[in-house]
RNA sequence: GGAGCGUUCGACUAAGGGUUAGGUCACCUCCCUUUCACGGAGGUAAUACGGGUUCGAAUCCCGUACGCUCUACCA
């Protein structure tokens, strides 16, 4: 690279950020990262009819989470702010200008009706070369008409005059050479009649003015990259022009098509990063974070979604991802999500992560269940012995309930149906043996105390196992049964037998 | 309709002219485990179609089909 690479994720402050929207900032990240570059975030918050409040909060509370911290933004400030696009409209007019002056753009007066009613009548009406005179604009009005127009102020816009006939060829780093005839495109709003530029200024004028060297975005960009290559020609030459790569969408599990929140509630797994309650319906859409992803996880998944190393090598860490990313391995297709393999990779992940750090991020998820842990060495230990039937952090909660408090309900009708006297006698008789014991013992000490009494009960020790196990878990799931008895202690241990005992005789 | 982009097991993908087309998730079987997992060993399963080029094509070329994106004073 000849000078510093410097990359930008660009979103506009409408709502939730998707997965769509956080891999791009991930490749951007990575990419910045791997040439020791920046990474910069810029508030694309042009069109006020669209603007939510607190998405700019939003977002960057994301990234926060994701740890992929923008190295300049509208929080952290820089040399190339300021970095929200409503606090630059001025700059915007300015380049506006130039390109009406150079004859490379010009304003039109049409309202929006005047708009609609054309399209109305033009089955594929575009606002081009085709029809650009028969609109109400400065190439197709006289001269002292305009200046009357635009001295009373009439409200209009800025449109781009695209050529008649010129090929744009451009260099994408993901698809290699890919060419568009411009006559196809139409003459693109550039700055709106409320002074404010479109994305398709804004993009040029700002990563020119923010000195950025490799733009990166979704697929769905490619067909407006022309107006873009031309305004870089127009206004700052094609060698200033950063490099482009646009990158594959993420796209629905089942069916084809872009990935969208409502697929999220659909098919019941996540889209935004982190839980978005929206200010105005006051609706909550659940986030990745809410519901048991470990950032690593999260971030580790999306990277695979379209890139891989080459090897087999499937998990990595953010510095893994940072050492071996390279643009040119990604995909040129779009991905499906697959909600099954991202939990399988926060399930490795929570394998990788160490006990303690685990117990920190598993206290606001019990906070919120309302289970009280005690003693954080008591939560460390009955961690270890649940992890590894995890995929989600929520997981833990169904998991280990039981060590914390008695099972709110037992699975009576499981144990019922090879229900026998001798078994009632049996466990009546473990709860009072259990009573003689002394101390904390080790679930080895239990399994053969547990061994030696069903074999003078004369019962396998097989049917037997199964039964103590829910009266103590509440239903068939969870570790070892003589780890759990160790860990819930022999007070706690004989009151869940006998309660179990007695609800059973009630039956 | 137009333009652009894409297409390898159900999913994510590897293989860049020569492999029995490999790995992972999911699914199935077995082992381990007197629960559920974890772990281990196997299994099912793919180059969209048709033409070229070539001794040889998933790979290069052309066409077809299908899909997707865009086609707003939204990004």
């Amino acid at each position: 690279m000849d000078s510093k690479v410097r990359v930008r994720f660009a979103p506009s402050p409408t709502g939730g950020l998707h997965l769509g929207g956080v891999r791009t900032v991930l490749f951007n990240y990575l990419f910045a990262k791997h040439h020791g570059g920046e990474f910069i975030l810029r508030i694309e918050d042009t069109d006020q009819t669209r603007f939510v409040a607190g998405a700019e909060q939003y977002i960057l509370d994301t990234l926060n989470w994701c740890g992929l911290t923008p190295d300049e933004s509208p929080l952290h400030g820089g040399a190339y702010g300021p970095y929200r696009q409503s606090e630059r409209k001025a700059i915007y007019t300015q380049y506006a200008q130039t390109l009406i002056e150079k004859g490379f753009a010009y304003y039109a007066f049409d309202t929006p009706e005047d708009l609609e009613e054309k399209r109305k009548q033009v089955p594929n009406f575009q606002y081009s070369r085709a029809h650009r005179m028969e609109m109400k604009n400065s190439i197709s009005l006289a001269e002292n008409e305009v200046s009357e127009l635009l001295k009373k102020n009439t409200p209009h816009v800025i449109r781009i005059k695209i050529p008649d006939e010129e090929e744009v060829v451009f260099t994408d780093i993901i698809r290699g050479e890919v060419r568009f005839d411009v006559s196809t495109v139409d003459d693109k709003v550039l700055l709106k009649a409320d002074g404010m530029p479109t994305y398709h200024l804004a993009v040029v004028v700002d990563d020119y003015l923010m000195k950025i060297t490799h733009a990166f975005r979704g697929e769905e960009w490619l067909p407006s990259a022309p107006v873009h290559i031309l305004l870089w020609k127009y206004l700052f030459g094609l060698d200033k022009m950063p490099k482009w790569a646009h990158l594959p969408l993420i796209l629905k599990p089942e069916g084809s098509g872009k990935l969208s929140k409502r697929d999220g509630e659909r098919l019941g797994f996540p889209v935004f990063a982190m839980d978005w309650s929206d200010p105005i319906t006051k609706e909550t859409t659940v986030g990745f974070k809410e519901k048991g992803f470990l950032p690593e996880a999260f971030i580790n998944f999306l990277a695979m979604l379209g890139w891989n190393d080459g090897t087999d090598k499937e998990i990595f860490t953010i510095e893994e991802l940072i050492a071996a990313f390279d643009l040119e391995r990604v995909h040129k297709g779009g991905a499906k999500f697959d909600y099954e393999k991202a939990k399988w990779f926060n399930q490795e992940w929570i394998k990788k992560t160490d006990n303690k750090i685990l117990a920190e991020l598993l206290q606001p998820f019990f906070d919120q269940a309302n289970i009280e842990i005690h003693e954080r060495s008591y939560l460390i230990k009955v961690i270890g012995l649940v992890k590894d039937r995890c995929h989600l952090l929520t997981d833990f909660i169904t998991q280990s309930s039981f060590f914390f408090a008695a099972p709110k309900s037992i699975d009576t009708a499981a144990i019922l149906p090879k229900w026998e006297e001798k078994k009632q006698a049996f466990f009546t008789a473990l709860s009072n043996s259990l009573k003689e014991m002394k101390g904390k013992p080790l679930a080895a000490e239990l399994e053969t105390h547990f061994k030696t009494l069903a074999a003078t009960h004369e019962i396998k020790p097989g049917d037997l196992l199964l039964p103590l196990r829910i009266m103590l878990v509440g239903g068939k799931f969870g570790p070892g049964v003589f780890d759990i008895i160790e860990s819930i202690e022999l007070p706690d241990t004989i009151a869940r037998i006998v309660h179990s005992l007695q609800l059973l005789s009630e039956k």
